[in-house]
DNA sequence: CGGTAATAGTCAGTGCCCTGATTAATTATG
DNA sequence: CATAATTAATCAGGGCACTGACTATTACCG
């Protein structure tokens, strides 16, 4: 017998696709240069310039690894610049260049008209529904990080 | 002046940071060897055995690429077979082996258990219109695939 | 039948995302 | 003050996701 699950009811399913959606909307609709952890990482230096590397992991929902690709990229383009901090020298401190300023400036346009597009199925009352209950999943499956025992219940 | 843009308002934010917790709570809470991915190349076999590459991938969501990977580390693990389309020599024909439909079985438990501490913090009502919205939301940006013209309003 | 178009799959290249191990610098402790 | 513990960042390694270019096979059409 076939005893298979049907994943469209699965929210894990569903967060994938609803990324990989994104993923493409935004290529089409905002940029095929800049990603959008990118845009998020130059946004949250836009909002606090001279944070550190794992500062705007956090800020932007990235770890140590991932934050420290994004942020050579974006070095290599020119649009960051990186310097020791002098106050803890295990730091780097990091600061938007002119150019970087300049791309998350017109980028800001483009995403929010990217997020309507996206949005566009559902209604007014939907679409802050929708804000909410994902932010609110999200938040508290972060939340469940490390609770020191694993969370597999054994057999 | 600082003109940056709160990213918790931002669906496609949101959807990574989801598509993230999503995966950190599978890896603690179903699996460490098998990926959300794969489990659902399996399952797909499972209610259609003996289908080839690029269908599965469509069942899934995944482009010819990703599914050649995953389908290519199934098989390294000994979960799947592929052989020649006698019919057609460009296809591959994909079937479980035994190890594929045990594993296959033993992760429907997990996973209808991780999904409930996925949705935790939604009340029965709130996750089926969750449930509703991401899903139509998703369908919808797959069907925005490659209009002819890019999505780009030229400013 | 023979040439062109379409289709299935592979490969190279880029980027995101995580873990575990390592290095360098700082902070805490005896 | 010297050692130990903590912290910021890097590196190696595995997996997901896409595009564009390529190969092999089949289908279509004149």
């Amino acid at each position: 017998m076939a005893a298979a699950v049907d994943l469209t009811t699965h929210p894990g399913h569903l967060a994938r696709r609803l990324q990989q959606a994104h993923y493409l909307l935004w290529n089409s609709m905002v940029s095929e240069e800049t990603t959008s952890p990118q845009f998020a990482v130059l946004n949250a230096l836009v909002a606090e310039p001279g944070l550190d590397q794992r500062t705007v992991g956090m800020r932007v929902g990235l770890d140590r690894s991932t934050i420290a690709e994004v942020i050579s990229r974006l070095i290599r383009r020119g649009l960051l610049d990186k310097v020791r901090d002098p106050q803890d020298g295990r730091r780097y401190l990091l600061r938007l260049t002119d150019d970087g300023v300049r791309t998350h400036r017109k980028l800001i346009v483009r995403t929010a008209r990217m997020n309507q597009v996206f949005l566009a199925p559902l209604s007014a009352e939907e679409q802050s529904v929708f804000i909410d209950l994902i932010r609110r999943v999200a938040d508290s499956a972060e939340g469940l990080r490390n609770p020191g025992e694993p969370l597999v219940a054994q057999s």
